[in-house]
DNA sequence: TCGACTGCCACTTTTGAAGGGA
DNA sequence: ATCCCTTCAAAAGTGGCAGTCG
């Protein structure tokens, strides 16, 4: 799965004569396990979401070609809502639930080796592992913060830039793919996603055991289950008999946006510039020890600042996600 | 009463320090 | 002194369960 952009850059100021041999189009991204984000995607692909932050799984890793192997580029992944609905899993499918909570502050992931040239990025698939989500919106591990029982989209973006600091008038492209929208959720609902989790992730193992939890049977043993529970419990059961012979995709009744490819979302200066307007929630926060610019000085470039290009205030940045 | 959320549990993998040998 | 490999303990990451809360 590649993820071709058809846009060019809308940079008229090129980082030096160089580079011309180098479009910004020729980046290609293509997603890695890609066969298991599939298996996912058909089910209805569900992240737990907790007070501490957690990883996903799968988790994003992408691979990067048609980078200028010496120019340097940040990696940035960022969460946009897919809808304005909150959902609830009822039975055996989402449903709307009513309206979105309000949009929390835009946090934006920076990949721990940003930046690093071309040829670093492009060496192996860059994997975003150690991004973490949360439900906390007091977070102060810069962990991403999203709603529960919402759905969300990751977006890649592609940089270039020497560092942080410059970020806002370099070129950037940002990629998407449709498998990998997920609902955020603080328990699994389906049980179908449990057991992909289970039987794909290796921290989870110990669940694994003919696709029953043989670990807690001396524990449950000696816990009587709260007649709700058990209620439940029997549902589950029953539902995973026929389970398999269900065809999840057709039992949603919520719209995904469907795409056969990954598309590339926007192409030119930086994201935040054009989609936030928002006040920032942690306005001149620290990104890897630094501030990010305040002053108007810093958001004009000599020359990339040109006629047609439409630049933020300050307040609009979005704050970054320090790299732990 | 119900559903979403939270804290704890038992277990696994990952990570990094320590030690030994070449 | 340096490098490589192995070992081992601590840390981090899992989903399940039961209790709490609104």
């Amino acid at each position: 799965m590649q993820a071709l952009p058809d846009v060019k850059a809308p940079c008229e100021a090129l980082p030096s004569p160089s580079l011309e041999h180098y479009p910004q189009s020729s980046i290609v991204v293509t997603l890695e396990d890609m066969d298991l984000w599939m298996k996912f995607h058909q089910i209805g692909t569900e992240m737990i979401i907790t007070k501490s932050g957690r990883r996903m799984f799968p988790q994003c890793k992408i691979k990067v070609s048609g980078l200028i192997p010496y120019a340097k580029y940040l990696m940035l992944v960022d969460f946009v809502p897919m809808d304005n609905f909150r959902y609830k899993w009822n039975k055996d499918q989402w449903e709307v639930a009513g309206k979105a909570e309000p949009q929390l502050p835009c946090r934006t992931y920076v990949h721990p080796d940003s930046p690093a040239p071309g040829s670093h990025w492009m060496k192996e698939p860059v994997s975003f592992q150690k991004l973490k989500l949360t439900n906390n919106t007091l977070d102060q591990h810069g962990h991403i913060i999203l709603h529960s029982m919402h759905r969300y989209k990751p977006r890649f973006h592609i940089v270039q830039a020497d560092d942080l600091f410059s970020v806002r008038w370099s070129i950037f492209q940002v990629f998407s793919f449709p498998e990998t929208v997920f609902t955020s959720v603080t328990a699994y609902q389906n049980e179908q996603i449990t057991k992909l989790k289970i039987d794909n992730n290796p921290f989870a193992k110990g669940f694994r055991e003919h696709g029953k939890n043989t670990r807690r049977e001396g524990r449950t043993k000696c816990q009587k289950p709260s007649p709700s529970k058990g209620q439940k419990r029997k549902l589950l059961e029953e539902k995973q008999s026929g389970a398999e012979e269900r065809d999840f995709e057709k039992d949603e009744n919520v719209d995904v946006k469907e795409e056969s490819s990954p598309v590339v979302v926007s192409s030119g200066f930086p994201f935040w510039v054009s989609e936030q307007t928002g006040s920032p929630a942690f306005p001149g926060q620290l990104t890897r020890g630094r501030v990010w610019p305040e002053s108007s000085k810093c958001l004009r470039h000599p020359t990339r600042h040109t006629g047609s290009m439409k630049l933020g205030t300050a307040s609009s940045f979005p704050p970054v996600t320090p790299p732990p």
